[in-house]
DNA sequence: TTCGATGGATGTACTCTACAACTACTTATT
DNA sequence: AATAAGTAGTTGTAGAGTACATCCATCGAA
């Protein structure tokens, strides 16, 4: 009997995976153009590079490509355009002239806050008919699910 | 007294959600990448495609289109390069000619079932050492989110 | 002082995506 | 039947995001 209750086990592992993988899939996939609607005038990347940047009170380029998995490139050629659009600004180590200090500006606070408020306004009204109890435990799931060693996604 | 547990309430709801947000982002900011990482040879829109065309046994694409909310022109493009890599095939309806049935060749049906497994491992993997129990309360959350009228992401 | 390492920028190229304009076909209206 | 309106799909164009390879400037160590 402890055989088929195994089975039994292990086809709902089976299926609760294949959920979970399906729909962390699907929002991934819309993640990008539901930012986009959100807050129209900072991307999803930019609005995380931001983010990270009033969070750590400023980091260099090096930085963020670490946090983010991103190459240096990328990263070289998105704080361009932010500081092209006045939301960052560089300021060179005295100490190390190979380095950049990276910092919103009092405009790329504002734009953050903006979006970030208009995000977070979205996932409330998403979120409104939870019960406490089960926000905590979701959070605790995502969470958990991201910490794991590297790397589904 | 109910005042300050309502206040109370509410700030865990605040941080429930602000994390619900924060890892959400993070895994979507990934998920591309990952995908790559997992099957180089079925980039992560493709494998959604295909895996759509094997769900409904074949459909066009414009329900392609509507399903996963991208633009008509963006499947008709997906679905030429799947078309020249194989995957698929197209057949137009005889009763009206504008529409093209799609359906998975059958190395269509093998790439897209060698990824999916690569796929379904690496969750597997990540979720290995999660109860059966909570694995179904974090699906159901999952598919909750996602069901909520439209859409933060 | 020279050489390897590090932070960053740039050249190039590819994918994903959208919008607009177009063709081909079908259905409804007159 | 003729024409208008709608639908399926393709193509031109453009822009974001990304990576890899290469290059420059600077630093630290042999």
């Amino acid at each position: 009997m402890t055989g088929s209750a195994g089975a039994a086990d292990e086809q709902g592992r089976e299926d609760a995976v294949a959920t979970i993988q399906r729909e962390l899939t699907a929002f991934a996939r819309r993640a990008r153009a539901a930012a986009a609607r959100m807050h129209p005038e900072l991307s999803l990347v930019s609005f995380t590079l931001l983010a990270h940047l009033e969070d750590q009170g400023g980091c260099r380029a090096t930085d963020l490509a670490a946090y983010y998995l991103l190459d240096k490139s990328t990263v070289s050629r998105q704080v361009a355009a932010l500081e092209r659009a006045g939301h960052v600004e560089r300021r060179t180590d005295p100490d190390d002239h190979r380095m950049q200090l990276l910092h919103l500006t009092e405009q790329g606070e504002q734009v953050l806050a903006q979006a970030a408020d208009r995000r977070s306004q979205a996932f409330h009204a998403r979120l409104a008919d939870w019960e406490p109890a089960e926000l905590d435990r979701f959070a605790a799931y995502l969470t958990r699910y991201n910490d794991e060693a590297d790397s589904p996604a």
